[in-house]
Parts: structure tokens; C-alpha cells; sequence
DNA sequence: AACAGAGGATCCCGGTGCGCT
DNA sequence: AAGCGCACCGGGATCCTCTGT
């Protein structure tokens, strides 16, 4: 800054000035600074200016499960959110969550002092909260259950599992499954809630729930011993993508098939889910508007304007997995 | 620290000396500067050590395509390996890569002053080079093709696609085709060379060659233009696991079933492979390793010592996508 | 004589590295 | 050998001066 101080003629508080408020430079003396940068190839460094201003401009990020399709698009968006605002994103994956591993995660990220701290994960927000709760930044957290100290952004689990449900009795079926995720997990609870709720007010009697850990491999397990044990479920609602996949195998390998034998409703929306057999019934997340949200609770908060958390609705998307039970009619009017 | 310093009777050099370099202070002292910083829970600030010691210890990880299983895993080995080795990430991921918005992006994280750069993306390598060139911090470049000015880490591309090439020809298969990803993407162009390469190494007359772009749906347009057009053929390698999701698709929709009537291999070895219907033969891609080697280069050359560009050999993984071809023979002895 | 705008002088941010006591 | 003082990293914020009207 000072090379481009001397090249320019100015001292380096005027160049200083030309890049933060160029507006109290006159457009004379701005030329030649401009210029004078632009020769010199000169970057200001952000080391340097957040020392002095007290602000890193950086969203510290702990993101758990990244190498998944929701968290990875959240994790996009917020970059590009904050990019948009002039922020840059300091990453801190988890491989495990845990209080200590969070409040490791959070430790880093505040010794790197970042402005604000993202956390996204379904993993319980007790610890979260509790990790966060006495933290000078402010902290948004994503996909966590509302609530706890800290903001936070989600979709809507209740209404999601609500319509996948609901989607299901309107078909008919009177006899309705639930693979959960593993109760630990909010999402999974408050999925799992809803699956029951509907239900019950529509005079069913609850149906078999079965729990998985997320993955193809559990869907897997879950299926089979479903498929097993409970002969009068004609359809169930499966707690996320990735499960369904480990269902779908399960229906092939005890030669039963969806929608014709089960119907099965997924979660999420994973891209390949269309492109399953059959394509597969799911309830859409839009994770990038979460994560588009998350920033802009951030910048609130930075601003110091309140930053209320907020639930985006999901969506049903209707595809052909689910169809009326066999023999059995439809209880829509 | 300087609270810490009086709290410990000692200057604030003694207190930094003692978080840095411990041996060189008294075992007394330190005992009391210690137990300082623990009761005051300071928390030693990176902005100011960067600025006074000229590096960050942040790594700028710049990543195409993240909501995908492969980089996900990447980034998150990345980010752990640098975590073990005292660095933290700073993450620009790309929603489109081009020559313009990588050097944007190197130009955001040059302003942040990182240590080095790691770019992420199967997506050519002659941009980043180019925009890598004259960088004053190592840069190591991961799923690029090799060679050119920047160090890089790989899976060996051409190996993985004639392993799979060879499994088929090894099954007996003499007419083989190919779903390609896109031309421009080096990848994509190694694959395709290595399985029209393998078949000719046995004596095989080149199969059909269709297009796609990585994802499901256009595996699906590529499988059902296959099937209609080129019905000779008994095998199909697909350069990715969502394509051949797609691929799958058609085969049902045709009323065609993998093996019977074709045989299919994947690449990457996603989650799912394993419980599609039929469980998915592929080539897997250890994402984890590419990243800690990623990270192991990036200290070697921050270490000053050399840093040679790598192949990480990927693996065939035999499920039940492929057989033998129907009436036909196998060819091994 | 008072005032507004342009630009300079200084101190400061919170540590590190070195020479010196 | 242990510990201290000083300069310094590269900018920002505040206060001050100078010019012209």
C-alpha cells in the first residue's frame, strides 16, 4: 500500500480512503490512485485490515455430513451468500458430532475470529446451543430443530412428513409404515411425529416403525424386516433418499414391487431420485434456500437487527412410487 | 495477552514465547503464564499472529460440483488432514468454472492471504494452470488432469476405465459401449480413451460412444438412445455412477434387465451402487486418500522440499450388473 | 471570519522476531 | 539461560491541517 501510495503521490491513508469510501476522494486524485493499483498489481490484504477494523469478514462453517447432496448444496449457498456480500467462508467439517467435537470446531473457527459461525446439521441442537450460548459472535444454525439459544433456519420436518403422510391416505392406504432416521436426530423425531400424527387423525391405527441410520445400507435392513414381519402395510414413508434406494432393493430381492405391492414416499429429492424404479415419490428440501436464508440471518444479526428463525416449507413431488393399494379405494371424494 | 502477561507477572513476549516455543521458557514460569491463560481462557488471536508472522496457516480450497458425493469426501479429507497439521480451510466453491471465475476466486483468496491453494475439480486443468502460473503460494490441483505448471493429485483414470473395459472383454463381451461424460472435461476424455484403447488391445471392433453430462438424466437419454439404435451391443461402461442411476432407468423402461441382456459398469463407486437393482459393478475412487495426499503436497511444499504430482490407482469393485453375455463364451482361458 | 472538502500525521490493532540485559 | 524492550507486520480510525470560497 505504501508503493502505491508513493506511485500515486498520495500518502497511504489516501489510498486507503480510495478503496473504502471513494466518494470523500476527489476524482482527480482517485484516478491516479486507481491507476497506481491497477500498475502495481496491488490486493489489499485482509489480514492486515481486519487486525486493524476488528472484523475478518468470515463465516466460520461447521458442517457435518458434507459429502451428502443437502449439506453439500447448503454449504454452497451460504458460500455463495456470503461471497455476494463480500464474506468468505472458513470450512470446518465434522466427522463426527459431538459436544467436544463442536465446541472444538467453534474454538478454532473463534480463534480465527470469525464474524459469525454457520453450523449446519441435523445433529441435535442441545449441544449446539450449548456450545454456543455464550459466544460473542452470533451463530445461525441450519437444519437443527428450532429453538435453544441460538437462530436458526429449517424446513419445515412436521409439514414435510405431514404431506408425505397425508399423501398416502389420500391414496387409501390404511396401513402405513414409517423407516425412521436414528432417533437421536431432531429431523428424525419430528418426522417420525408427524408420520403418527397423520396417522392418528385420520382414525388409522399407527403403522410398524422401523429405524435406519440414513443410509442405503439401513433402508436396506429396515425393508426386508418390514417386508417380513408386516404383510398388511401397503405403504410406507421413508425418512430420506438414501433409505428409499436400500428399500427399493429390498422390495427387488423379496420380489415385490413399488407402487403395486408398497408404495413408498422418500425425503429430500436427491437428484437421482426421478431417475430411480420407479421414480421415486419424495418430499423436496430446497437446501440452497436454507442456506441463502442462513446468510441473511447472519448479516441481520451483524447489522443488529433481530434475526428471527424461520421454516421453509417443503414440497411434495409426486412421481410414481406411491399409487392406490391394491384393491383398495381411494379416500379422496 | 497482555492481560495474561500481567496476570503472570511476566511480558507479553514471555507469554507469546511460551505458547510457541515452550522449551525456551522456564518450567516456573511457564507453569504461571499457563495457568494464566487458562484462567482467563485467552485464545490466542490468528489474525495478529498471521499478520506479524507473514502466514496464515489457512488453505484456500476452491471445489466445483460440491453437493457431489466425490468432492464432498474430498473436501472434508482436505479439511481434516490440514486440521491435524495446524491449518484451517477457506472455501470458494464454484457453481460454474471457467478461466474467469477461478481467478476470481484465487483472487479472493490471495486477498486473504492463504498459504497455499488446493483446486478441486475435474473440470480442465489448462484454466487453472493458466491462472495458477504466476502465484507466489503453492497450488496443488486435485482431479485435474496432470502435468502442466501445477502439482496434482489424481485417480488414474485411464487405469480405472480399463479395468472396467477389461471385465467386460475378460466376461466375454465383444461389442462394448461407451456413455461418456463431457468432452471437455479431462476426465472424461482419459475414460473414454482408455476403454476405445482396451478394446482394441483385444482385438474388439470399437463400440458406439454417446455423451452425457454426469448426471442421471442424461445417462437416461444416452442408455434409451443406446438401446434403440445399437442393438448389438451387451455391455456398457458409464464414466459415472448417476449416470448409470439414469441408465438403469431406460433398461427398465425398455423392459431390458442388467445382466441378462446388458451388462453395466459405473465409476466413483457411490454409496447407493451397492443397492441398485441390480447392485452396481463400478471402479472406485478413493475421494478420501486424494485429499489427504492433496493436503500432504501442500505441506511438502510449504516445507520447501519437492512436491511430484500423483495417481491414486482406483479399484474394481465386481456386484451383479455384469455377466456374461448371454449364448455368449467367456473369453478367459 | 467561518466553513466545507481534500488529504496528511499519528496512533493503534495484537501479536512475532530479534537483539540485548 | 531466562526474560525483556523495541521495531514492525499492513492497513484503519481519528484528529488535524491546508486550501479555497
Amino acid at each position: 500500500m505504501a508503493d502505491v501510495a508513493h506511485a500515486a503521490g498520495v500518502s497511504h491513508q489516501t489510498v486507503s480512503r480510495v478503496l473504502n469510501a471513494p466518494q470523500t476522494v476527489s476524482p482527480d486524485t482517485r484516478q491516479r490512485v486507481l491507476r497506481a493499483v491497477a500498475d502495481l498489481g496491488y490486493r489489499r490484504n485482509s489480514v492486515a485490515r481486519a487486525l486493524a477494523s476488528g472484523h475478518t469478514r468470515l463465516i466460520g462453517v461447521v458442517v457435518d455430513e458434507l459429502a451428502f447432496h443437502g449439506p453439500g448444496s447448503t454449504v454452497v449457498a451460504v458460500a455463495e451468500a456470503a461471497r455476494q456480500a463480500g464474506y468468505a467462508i472458513s470450512l470446518d467439517p465434522q466427522v463426527t458430532m459431538s459436544t467436544d467435537t463442536v465446541s472444538a470446531a467453534l474454538d478454532r473457527l473463534l480463534s480465527r475470529a470469525v464474524d459469525a459461525v454457520i453450523v449446519v446439521s441435523a445433529h441435535g441442537w442441545a449441544d449446539i446451543d450449548a456450545a454456543a450460548a455464550h459466544l460473542d459472535v452470533p451463530v445461525v444454525s441450519i437444519d437443527g430443530a428450532l429453538g435453544g439459544a441460538t437462530a436458526s433456519v429449517g424446513v419445515d420436518q412436521r409439514a414435510g412428513a405431514g404431506l408425505a403422510t397425508r399423501h398416502l391416505v389420500e391414496l387409501g392406504h390404511r396401513r402405513i409404515a414409517h423407516v425412521a432416521g436414528p432417533a437421536d436426530w431432531p429431523q428424525a423425531a419430528e418426522r417420525r411425529a408427524a408420520v403418527a400424527q397423520t396417522i392418528a387423525e385420520h382414525g388409522l391405527t399407527p403403522g410398524p416403525v422401523l429405524e435406519g441410520d440414513w443410509s442405503a445400507r439401513s433402508g436396506h435392513v429396515a425393508m426386508r424386516r418390514l417386508l417380513q414381519r408386516h404383510r398388511d402395510v401397503t405403504a410406507v414413508v421413508v425418512a430420506n433418499d438414501q433409505m428409499a434406494v436400500g428399500a427399493y432393493r429390498a422390495l427387488t430381492e423379496l420380489g415385490r414391487r413399488a407402487p403395486d405391492d408398497i408404495s413408498v414416499v422418500g425425503f429430500d429429492d436427491i437428484p437421482e431420485a426421478a431417475y430411480l424404479s420407479p421414480p421415486l415419490t419424495t418430499i423436496r428440501q430446497d437446501f440452497s434456500a436454507l442456506g441463502r436464508e442462513a446468510v441473511r440471518l447472519v448479516l441481520s444479526a451483524l447489522a443488529g437487527e433481530p434475526c428471527p428463525s424461520r421454516l421453509i416449507p417443503p414440497k411434495l413431488v409426486v412421481r410414481a412410487s406411491t399409487a392406490r393399494p391394491r384393491g383398495g379405494q381411494s379416500a379422496t371424494r
